[in-house]
DNA sequence: TTTCGTTTTAAACGTATGTTTGAAACGATT
DNA sequence: AATCGTTTCAAACATACGTTTAAAACGAAA
């Protein structure tokens, strides 16, 4: 028959744990009860928990950027990739997040925390490997959206996609703690989604920033 | 005679590896070891390892939050607290984190790295503590931003105030490794302290994003 | 020098983790 | 029905951790 569903009910218990609690946090013992399978069925069938964690985030960016990349490819067949505006590039990247379809249980949320997780939780085998594997496509849109914003100067530029990417990490890994502060502060919170959309406007100014400013506030000792 | 220097044997070694692997990562075993003190010294003097993790964070950051509260009684005194410009508050707060004087060894990298973990890796007894002792100050600082940036509605000033959050937690807490990538692909990267400054046209220009747009934004599905 | 509270020390404790093992159960193929 | 590769299972293994213990060493006060 074909490979029974423990592998999947692994990744499924995994990936929902994983997104709670983190990597270090969440135990193998944890797991494979939740999953109902038994303790050996991590290592028989991934090898290692390191291999389980990878093998989490395969499945769940492996759709996400094979959408992205369709999505590129059908803008620069369109010809207009180079002239994009950084709010559209933004809001693409938005709109893939949204689209991945969510699997059972699988929420919006757990998917915002996972790749929170990528960037901030993740030990050195984790991040040489989504590096590895994803940095290709990571660069391809990198490219467009410093194209999308000209004038400024590479070191300026080099900072300010980070201060945005952990704009994004942060919030995406907090998303839940903040949404409940948020509820607990203003009343009923925005959804995911919206939050998401509110951080366009936001990252594409903070990029657009007078650079002759920047640079001379950075200079002054 | 005075309390023997094991105590801050103990904070210095410690307070280097939290910055370097993180709390869970760093064992007692190495933090002792590294210290040149017995192991059982840490339950000694702290009572366990979450109370060592506090007093690296208390002895670190009261000075600076001291160094913060007098400078905003100063503000308020001359009376233009009111009137202070986005980038003047910012630009107000890397200074007072510049102006920490080192410690033996300890330089201004790892204190940015301490900062970032208290919000990225703090586990739920930290970031209680933290916002018990320090929850006051930083609310207060924080009333000065959002009267900073005025027209700006409620839910969306949350959301800008934590992404503001992200981006300098997670820029201080991977600056070591940023920098190391700067340098290999643009040269000689940027001392930390001009990357700080840097990071404040961009938090400004993002806080004060045109907020019609924004919310139009957030709302189209 | 003796006393007594403080600090240091080596050793052990208890627990939790990831991993391995060898036998049992299973299921398609012959 | 017998065979054989695959998968599951309970149990154990090895290791690492935070913490505790009880004795030894220390150092100022008497």
């Amino acid at each position: 028959m074909a490979q029974s569903d423990t592998v999947k009910r692994i990744l499924d218990a995994a990936e929902q744990l994983f997104a709670e609690k983190g990597f270090a946090e969440t135990s193998l013992r944890l797991i494979t009860s939740k999953a109902g399978v038994n303790l050996a069925a991590v290592n028989y069938h991934f090898g290692s928990k390191k291999a389980l964690i990878q093998a989490v985030f395969v499945r769940f960016l492996d759709p996400f950027v094979s959408s992205l990349e369709r999505e590129l490819d059908l803008r620069e067949q369109r010809g207009d990739a180079a002239q994009q505006s950084l709010e559209t590039l933004l809001e693409m990247l938005v709109d893939q997040a949204l689209a991945v379809k969510p699997r059972s249980g699988n929420d919006l949320a757990t998917f915002m925390r996972l790749l929170g997780l990528a960037f901030s939780q993740s030990q050195g085998h984790l991040r040489k490997y989504l590096s590895e594997v994803y940095g290709k496509v990571f660069q391809r849109y990198m490219g467009l959206v410093v194209g999308a914003v000209p004038g400024i100067p590479p070191q300026v530029l080099f900072w300010r996609v980070h201060f945005m990417l952990g704009s994004a990490a942060f919030t995406m890994s907090s998303m839940k703690a903040l949404r409940a502060i948020a509820e607990a502060e203003l009343g009923e919170p925005r959804p995911v989604d919206s939050v998401l959309r509110l951080m366009v406007p936001f990252l594409a100014a903070g990029m657009r920033a007078d650079s002759a400013v920047a640079q001379q506030q950075a200079a002054l000792a």
